[in-house]
DNA sequence: GTAGACCTTGACCCTGACGTCAACGCCAGC
DNA sequence: GCTGGCGTTGACGTCAGGGTCAAGGTCTAC
């Protein structure tokens, strides 16, 4: 099949294909006319790219996965180099985790702390515009219509 | 006081100092030779903005509490745009660290699989250099040499 | 009066994983 | 024989948060 019809088979675009090819993650035979060509075989490979990608895998790290493939395994993660980039990401992630985890923390103290002195205080100030919604005043600046 | 004093005291570099006043995030007052001038309030706001980006918030997300901040309050969170900040911030993060527990779950059971078949089928493929990156066996886990 | 530390602006470079254009080749259908 | 849809390569843009020059102005100390 061609570059197009791949994509649309792996839910992905063009630019992808070519870039992974760029990358040499995905390299395509090539037709008498110089179109790329690929089979089942690339589409299988690319769900893995795909796969691991949905994971958070940087490309170059799904690189063990696709060569494990292509060299006749069943499965990516059928070779020992595969199973080492697992546990490095799952090292990785518990990292990641406890660190989202203590941030989170410390932001929800951060922002009951913050509540509590908003609400028991009547704000020292009350000529201050930020701290009202937006009754008369236009003390911000240049206009600032950009409401997410 | 100057940039390079205020980037040293905020341990951060002139060049991000710039960056914030070309985001438009910390403007500085300029001497008559053109140069930048900080005062303590400056120093602040910084440590404002660098603690809420050490808790992983993009710039952009930091300007709520600075505002608040150069309004006079004491800090950065009393103000209730700031708070919706918080609050956005930890529904993010909660997003997040339940996307990430789910693919570290998926991830170890694939791991935990994979590790299994590993042990249990003796090559089918023999003379697969892929299934055997080290010269001797390799095959447990928990290697803590490889860090970058 | 000059070295050297500090400041200025401007411009380009980096990462990752692509998006978007431009300009052109190939091919099928009418 | 022309239109339209695919394909090709190459180059540049994006986003964040800066890093790293380069060329030059300023200030302070000796």
């Amino acid at each position: 099949m061609r570059i197009g019809e791949l994509a649309r088979q792996a839910g992905t675009t063009t630019r992808t294909l070519r870039y992974y090819e760029a990358r040499g993650l995905l390299p395509a035979r090539r037709a008498e006319n110089g179109y790329r060509r690929y089979d089942e075989e690339d589409l299988r490979l690319l769900h893995q790219i795909r796969l691991l990608q949905d994971f958070g895998f940087e490309l170059e790290e799904t690189r063990p996965f696709v060569d494990c493939l292509r060299a006749g395994h069943s499965s990516g993660d059928a070779c020992p180099a595969s199973l080492d980039v697992y546990r490095r990401k799952l090292a990785e992630l518990d990292a990641v985790i406890g660190r989202l985890g203590q941030v989170r923390e410390q932001m929800s103290a951060q922002l009951a702390r913050a509540e509590l002195e908003a609400s028991a205080a009547t704000p020292p100030a009350p000529r201050c515009e930020l701290t009202q919604a937006a009754p008369k005043g236009h003390t911000r600046g240049a206009d600032d219509g950009a409401d997410e």
